[in-house]
DNA sequence: TGGTGAGCGGTTGCATGCTACTCATGGGGA
DNA sequence: TCCCCATGAGTAGCATGCAACCGCTCACCA
């Protein structure tokens, strides 16, 4: 946090400290479950109270934290329940965007497409997790994005963060990551050929796939916690789409 | 907004002045595209600025006002490109979760489904348009949550309260009321046999026909702009559902 | 007459003072 | 020895002061 001097730009203040704080939650600067004070954070950011009282309201309402009145402010340890919850809502919103993203996709978006992908590789090749990650998303939410409904996107974008906080350590093992990939080309592939189709089914199989190894992981790490009960969750809205 | 004074409970100021604030929009007491300032809006509450200005905050995130800096400010005229967006959302959101509702529904369940449908009616018959809007959040919301995913029922709260500013005025009319209390018979029908595909089929018709009802009455009443080319993107992503 | 800039009313944005609340601790009483 | 309560340290929550900023009007000048 020490690199975290608010820049001097147009934006709010407010906005600023929101975002560093943010940042700090889901790049495991601030970690879960660990305790913080307005006070403490204002004078480590050189600002007022006040600005840092607003960010936090905020974080508040992305679920990224909890204030405890007259206490202090939290960083939330999101529960095995809640990941699979939002990775839910994920599977339902994300294959029917991507099928519409791949219609109306041009043929620059496309080479994008491809752009993007060429990265998640590089970061990958070069063992990079957090990069992977961050080009991970990139690479979806340009995808998304095509679609044309902004509000899904920063739904979705803000959906993604959420889980970060969680999935920073658990993700990027050297199996996974090799099915992960594979399930990425087969996007690429239904998306060149433009199957929209083929494109929904393999995003569909892709984010079950993270979320089944994101499950496995947080509940390995944590002693006399059965994975099973969660994995089968994680599938019992999608199965219903209609 | 005379009504408002703010209660005191053991809720904090800024989270009261937040839902009254958010009332006076849904309820068109603050109309859209009105300009407001925080000092205006305090003065009226009987609170300082600082809650106001938190409030307006939180509901800027929601998407409800905009801040203009240094300007007071503003009711967000939902543009009919931004409904079209929600309710895109809320249509590949809703079905399979009312689906998963029917699943894991009790018997329990089942019968207070049943009474929130009858305050729907009661509410129709008796002419109260608000009353029946808000039976009817309830009903859906109801059968929601007993998909068991707390965010999503939460997001699509949200997602509704977003639309009702603009909602108010127009759905209530004769004829549409009919047919969206035709889609709400089929819903529990298709409950109380426990069709789950029934059910999902029976949402996903009843939140179409509740767009397309809203679309057009929105077009209609602005001049010079055709519901046609809206009207043809709700399904354009829901169509792609897995 | 047309254009420009200085002043002004009004607003937010941020800082700070104060109060009430929460929790932990330690001392005193049974 | 054990329990209870008083006390204190630390916090968020709210009110308020102040400055920077925006857009508008209107007078002044070319």
């Amino acid at each position: 946090m020490s690199s975290m001097q608010p820049l001097t730009t147009g934006a709010s203040l407010t906005s600023q400290v929101t975002d560093m704080l943010r940042a700090a939650v889901t790049s495991g600067e601030m970690r879960p479950g660990e305790h913080y004070s307005a006070i403490g954070l204002a004078e480590k950011l050189g600002v007022s109270r006040t600005p840092v009282r607003e960010a936090l309201q905020l974080l508040e309402k992305e679920g990224i934290v909890r204030i405890e009145k007259n206490r202090g402010v939290r960083v939330i340890q999101m529960s095995l329940d809640e990941i699979v919850q939002i990775f839910q809502i994920r599977i339902i919103l994300e294959p029917p965007a991507a099928a519409r993203g791949a219609e109306a996709a041009t043929d620059r978006d496309l080479e994008q497409i491809q752009v993007l992908h060429g990265r998640i590789l590089d970061a990958a090749a070069a063992g990079d997790g957090p990069r992977t990650l961050q080009a991970d998303k990139e690479f979806h939410l340009y995808l998304l994005g095509l679609a044309g409904n902004a509000r899904l996107t920063e739904l979705d974008r803000e959906l993604r963060n959420l889980v970060l906080t969680r999935g920073l350590v658990t993700i990027p093992s050297a199996r996974s990551g090799q099915d992960l990939a594979d399930d990425r080309r087969e996007i690429i592939n239904a998306l060149l050929r433009r199957d929209s189709k083929a494109v929904a089914l393999a995003v569909r199989e892709h984010v079950t796939r993270t979320a089944k190894l994101l499950v496995a992981g947080v509940s390995a790490h944590t002693p006399g916690l059965s994975a099973e009960e969660y994995l089968t969750k994680i599938d019992q809205l999608s199965k219903h789409c209609t």
